[in-house]
DNA sequence: AATTATAGAGAACGAGCGGTCACCTGTCAA
DNA sequence: TTGACAGGTGACCGCTCGTTCTCTATAATT
């Protein structure tokens, strides 16, 4: 227990400042259950603020790793039930992935108080997963397998109510099981209005 | 200036809270945005924590008695047109009433720290929209103006883009009239996706 | 072997916190 | 006229906050 001491703190911080906020969390507490005191925190931070800002830089990094790059874009679906079924893999792993979730409960919590904070929650919360649905839609109009529309359009449709049960999760996750049934039934019934059966395919052409 | 200090003293806490969070708010400077000294508060209030419950109890009661209450359900709409224009006034108002924005925020900030915010940010972004709006399409199924299936379904898949929205406009201020602009495409999007037509009708039942 | 950098510990700092207290003043009922 | 009371004041309290200081043990460098 020597190097990552600095690592140690910022994950600490993550945890704590995600239930408690910023303000919420002394330094005390923070370095308490690390096994430390108090003032060695600061052989690695020179202030509270830097824990903060230090810990922004890694979030907003993992982000742009994680999910920024169009090279981390998922596949296109190669059929409607691909789509469900992609679209429950992505859930089971934001909604359980610790990390993702506390980072997500401090964005939401922080968001008017940080102008960082702000921006990257807005990414986390709308457009990152609008932007990641949008080629994918369009690809599966491509494929014929929706109703051609706006792809931008029919991303907000799909994400946002989506998003809505993650919110769910991070703030009651007793209810977790339940709103994973609900993303899937919600992901069904979008696939029942947006997608085109078969018999639609052999009649030609998908423009009602 | 005399009995009404204490409601005063609420809207100013709901002000700071809904920015600063509670931990992030102190009595000082909330007394000084009223004229007061820091020990005159404790006149009305007997702790800090004090305010928060009362605070609590005032925005449960007013959401109790805003939206909570079936008589207080919108009519019906007439026509697809008539869903649209009663979102865009809905949304209009949710989004510029003061206070209904500080109280989103509000529960948006302390959700993870308090069982009751907690419960009552679940209606208010969540269960709320849904339920107002699932007798509301069940009633416009019936009048032949939409397409029949799980009202409860539609009613979410309506409210939570709309509410997602919300949140940017309670985040990012400036970007209100795009997301004006994007929740009425959204609903006139949802009109043509789920709205029957005048054609459709006159070819007899709604059931595809 | 001597030196130096590192990462802790522990005591102490001043500032700010929530909260208390004795006191003052105007209002109004008895 | 008096006395109780509601509402506001300023001094003060103990505590906790973030932060700094000095000191020490360890381990790498010279």
């Amino acid at each position: 227990m020597a190097k990552d001491t600095k690592e140690r703190i910022l994950a600490v911080a993550l945890d704590l400042f995600s239930q408690n906020g910023y303000a919420g969390t002394n330094i005390r507490e923070l370095t308490a259950s690390l096994g430390l005191v108090k003032s060695s925190l600061y052989k690695h931070f020179e202030s509270k603020e830097e824990i903060w800002n230090s810990l922004l830089d890694e979030m907003i990094a993992y982000y742009g790793a994680r999910f920024g790059s169009p090279e981390h874009l998922p596949p296109v679906p190669d059929s409607l039930e691909g789509l469900v079924a992609m679209t429950m893999q992505m859930a089971d792993f934001t909604i359980h992935d610790e990390r993702v979730v506390k980072t997500r409960k401090l964005l939401t919590i922080e968001q008017f108080r940080d102008e960082r904070a702000r921006a990257l929650a807005t990414k986390h919360f709308l457009t990152g997963l609008k932007d990641m649905f949008t080629p994918i839609f369009a690809g599966m109009m491509d494929k014929g397998l929706l109703r051609r529309d706006d792809p931008a359009m029919l991303a907000f449709v799909y994400t946002a109510p989506i998003s809505a049960l993650i919110h769910l999760c991070d703030r009651e996750p007793e209810k977790t099981n339940e709103a994973m049934a609900q993303i899937e039934a919600f992901s069904r019934h979008f696939v029942k209005v947006y997608g085109v059966t078969d018999d639609q395919k052999k009649s030609g052409g998908n423009r009602p």
